[in-house]
DNA sequence: CTCTAATCGAGACGGTACGTCGCGTCTTACG
DNA sequence: CGTAAGACGCGACGTACCGTCTCGATTAGAG
């Protein structure tokens, strides 16, 4: 974390022209990779490189692949969270999940990326990972059905849905989507406590 | 007249005493890192200085870290995976899933390692590689679920459930768990389709 | 789009001054270790230990130790063997052995590394080996002697003469050692002609 | 040279057929590979490869290459020695000089393997350290020649003039061949202390 | 419209892990 | 029950990336 000499006045905020440049180039060659090979097996060297950049210049902008793969992702996936939540929070479930879904097929390209690309697994981890972060707080009705639990397989139910979808050659229609997306994740958790065990 | 490349002879089965204890020493090593760090993080180099075992010695019996970790888990993941589609394709669901509950808890330890240790995440993705390949031919009466969408949400949710499961301190018993698992990941699954959407 | 292998722009010739310092201390680390050991049991990890180089920067100046000795001792190599050349065909053979032990002498150290440490046979050999190269087109009056012969014996006397008087705890002048060169290597091959067998 | 525990009965002599045909073999294999490539390079799996003779029994034989290496040439080169002090320190060294030549000519197959194969230039090394041995009490009535000196220059002379004779294809007969050893190499260094520089 | 400072490319460097190779010792299973 | 087959530890090899650090060249935008 703590850099010592290296000139990294570009971690903030900046307007400056060639800068904006500059990471977008790193952050397209980064999704092109990963529609190719796996995060480990893509190198710095081969992002710097398809984006046409000096590979030490990737350091002025990210300390690591680790951090450019955040960058990349997090906005996405928190907003994804944000209309998941709502998905099992909501008295009006089924508008929910038509939104989620969507929302997700009109970021098709990039979420098809992030789901089914090299980075798969580390983006369900760290979507189920903020789910619960973000719902732990939660409040459960359903005495038999631990809360934690219940976001873990709402969570990965849906990323798995959702990649299944995106990996598709001729996808349904989201709404399609949405419905089974209900009956099978969405529905069996929050709408189980009435039925007797 | 070459030496062939290193020497590999023992990647078939042998009885030599000094063989099976290498590969307990390695196989144990392993584990006990996954304990500790990522599936990434770990060097062959760690494995092989925590087994007190020469790094070379690895290569003689796998070809890679992937290799072993394979060894370690693919039969593992062969049972579970035929009890879970006992589970999805049984007429008697509720044996089914205790089964499968009741197996993982007799093999806690190995299985937690596993399935929240390190190499969590290959493994999740080996299962539901497995049991798609496995359920390919599965024919699925649900007119509105697509078959290998069914397999993926049920494999990825029985992973989950029982990772979230292992990972607990106080776990609740493996028959209150398999009931979990009906109401959650089976049922919705195999038993909606007496439902009108 | 793929790094080449290891990046080696430095073969070239370069004024980089960083350049000139690793390379020079491998040098001197390389020739210290000649003073102490065989060639063949110097490793590369021992060299750049010496000379505190990273183990991984040897590779971007040179391929191989090989290389290395190669590049240390070739353009002495060469300057001798035009010296001797001329001792052995130039009309006054007295003038020119003086000058080539008198050159041997100015770079007494240098050459006693070459001659008499852990790389003089590989020298000795590179030495004919050039000497016959060179001499190849060389027109030998001597009806009974072959004239590659003639450079075999004149090249491997004059070596193993000046590697007898640099490992001489009290060396002669170099013009009584000029003398005795003449005699029992250079005029027994070129001055005798004229006498009858 | 103190061995443990390795079962090593052969060092002795023996007279145990199994052992002198092992011996054999491994000579024959190492004798033919020096024909093939460098001393340096070949490996002792693969001399005991080419004798068909199990890897851990070379051990039992010789400690080292070595050690087989010296037992290959050690008895040969002490007849060559003999015969070329008697060609140096001789009154008669013309005979003494077809001599040794004409050993060498029946000889020939061994020694071109052992003069101009892969391991020529150790053999030399060994052949001029044993002559110089030998002749340390060598008496030199040249004032001029130090003793040594001269025992170095005739032994390297010997050397190299039966290794280029040795490696020609159509080689010339043993006494021409003995008249220019006597005029190049033996009569500069023996004879020439009546010549007035 | 200049000039100063931010940005960048090139690449030398020290590291760490990789997988391979050959060595020489030690052990075991078999004939 | 002695030996060949081979398991093993060891250490060097050469490669691939990593992340740090110069050093100039270029360029943006403030004065």
């Amino acid at each position: 974390m703590q850099q010592k000499k290296i000139f990294r006045p570009h971690y903030s905020t900046t307007t400056d022209a060639r800068v904006i440049q500059t990471r977008d180039a790193l952050r397209n060659a980064f999704l092109e990779l990963l529609n190719e090979k796996t995060y480990e097996q893509i190198t710095i060297r081969e992002i710097t490189a398809k984006a046409s950049i000096g590979y030490t210049t990737f350091f002025r902008h990210y300390p690591s692949k680790e951090e450019l793969l955040d960058t990349v992702a997090f906005d996405e996936i928190a907003t994804l969270i944000d209309l998941a939540i709502n998905a099992l929070g909501s008295s009006d479930t089924h508008a929910a999940a038509t939104t989620l879904c969507g929302y997700v097929g009109e970021h098709r390209i990039l979420w098809r990326t992030l789901l089914t690309g090299g980075a798969s697994s580390r983006l369900r981890e760290e979507f189920v990972r903020i789910a619960r972060e973000i719902a732990a707080a939660w409040h459960n009705e359903n005495h038999w059905l631990p809360a934690d639990l219940g976001v873990i397989v709402v969570s990965s139910g849906t990323i798995e849905l959702l990649a299944w979808w995106l990996g598709q050659e001729e996808p349904m229609p989201a709404n399609q989507l949405a419905e089974i997306y209900e009956r099978i994740v969405i529905n069996p958790v929050i709408k189980a406590n009435n039925t007797t065990l």
